[in-house]
DNA sequence: TAATCGTGGTA
DNA sequence: TTACCAAGATT
């Protein structure tokens, strides 16, 4: 029985598994990605920050852009966050880059501007977990180091047959001593690159194709009819539904952006400014929630002029991994009067709030919502001031 | 330990 | 349409 501990003898899935996996991966591997093909460090990292819970696809265009711009660590470590912000909106997740940012500054700043080579110290930089840093020291560096994403887990509680949710600690303890029992002693890179592949394309998620499968014969899950049942998914709860209202304030050809704080959604990032505290769903044709809003948009721009109209828009709902917000954009009209004076409208530029122009909301790092907002708007490249969104 | 943090593709 | 989740890390 496989139940024994000690029944380790030659020739068992767990002594063979490597090998089968490298030349399986050779075959049929991927081998064309952008980020393959290299031993540079900064090029293999930014790869591995931007992968993190993203697709391959997705990740494409970001990284070739990102690497235009920042073509090696020093010139990432010398840009402004805002630069970055910019580069990353659309790819979610923004910690990620705020701490690509900063760790990209503590290479140059500590590291003399190259990656540390064992995985125990890459696992101390910002974004760098221990999966990250296994993948960073096994593909530059050939690092004797296990990997444990989405694409390993998959592998690993099919073919080895291990039920549980891997997301909770009792289970990823035990992926993770099997994992490393796994590792073969030379081609990391082969070995490394193997499981993504073969969690990727073979083993996936939907239908995974157990007949081109080098462990076919051997896999638990395929045996026993469980391929779609492993590994055991998350469990399910109610997500939470938000409501917010943003405010489109415009003045002359300029519309009034926050920056939202690092902590909490959308941290770094600039977007519309709202309306605080929230108002209930209930409210929104409420002359109450109008006065509030009147009032709300005067208190931002009222070094600029008052309020001269206000129109609601249509409204948009951004599903989130863990809630589901609805937006309620209202666009608020200031006095032109006042407005229409570039010195005044700059004079109140502040570090975390500014009067964007066309070309500036284009430039900006926006939240995709608020980015869908600003171009059914024309709040970006020419601004003709029609209204393309009307509710 | 559990919650938080985006977005787009797929079934 | 809804549900699921992808090269996870952080607090």
């Amino acid at each position: 029985m496989k139940d024994a501990p000690n029944d380790i003898t030659a020739g068992t899935l767990a002594d063979t598994f490597a090998q089968r996996l490298i030349a399986w991966q050779a075959e049929h591997g991927r081998h064309d990605l952008p980020w393959q093909n290299t031993r540079d460090a900064y090029r293999i990292w930014l790869s591995e920050i931007m992968l993190q819970q993203t697709q391959v696809a997705t990740v494409i265009p970001y990284y070739g852009r990102f690497l235009e711009r920042f073509p090696d660590v020093a010139a990432l470590a010398s840009a402004p966050q805002d630069d970055v912000m910019a580069l990353w909106s659309g790819l979610g997740y923004y910690s990620r880059a705020r701490n690509l940012h900063r760790c990209a500054q503590v290479v140059v700043e500590t590291h003399g501007g190259r990656f540390p080579s064992d995985p125990e110290t890459l696992a101390t930089l910002p974004g760098i977990g221990r999966s990250t840093a296994a993948a960073i020291a096994a593909f530059a560096y050939d690092a004797h180091a296990a990997i444990l994403d989405g694409n390993v887990k998959r592998v690993l509680a099919r073919v080895f047959g291990i039920e549980g949710f891997p997301g909770t600690p009792k289970i990823e303890r035990e992926m993770w001593t099997l994992a490393e029992s796994l590792l073969p002693q030379s081609d990391l890179p082969a070995y490394t690159q193997g499981m993504m592949d073969l969690g990727a394309t073979l083993c996936a998620r939907g239908k995974p194709r157990c007949g081109e499968c080098p462990f076919d014969s051997d896999c638990v899950a395929h045996a026993t009819g469980r391929e779609r049942t492993l590994p055991t998914s998350k469990p399910k709860k109610a997500q939470p539904e938000r409501y917010v209202d943003v405010l489109v304030i415009r003045a002359g050809d300029r519309v009034l952006f926050e920056r939202r704080p690092d902590s909490g959604i959308w941290g770094g990032l600039w977007s519309l400014p709202e309306l605080t505290p929230p108002t209930d769903a209930r409210d929104a044709d409420d002359a109450l929630l109008r006065e509030r809003l009147t009032g709300h948009a005067a208190a931002l721009g009222a070094k600029v002029g008052a309020v001269q109209s206000l129109m609601p828009l249509h409204g948009l709902t951004h599903v989130f991994t863990h809630f589901k917000l609805h937006l309620r954009p209202w666009m608020v009209t200031l006095s032109a009067s006042s407005a229409t004076s570039a010195t005044a409208t700059a004079s109140i530029n502040e570090a975390n709030r500014a009067w964007l122009d066309g070309e500036g909301v284009a430039a900006a790092g926006l939240p995709s919502p608020i980015r869908k907002i600003a171009d059914a708007l024309s709040l970006h490249g020419v601004s003709d001031g029609q209204l393309s969104l009307p509710a």
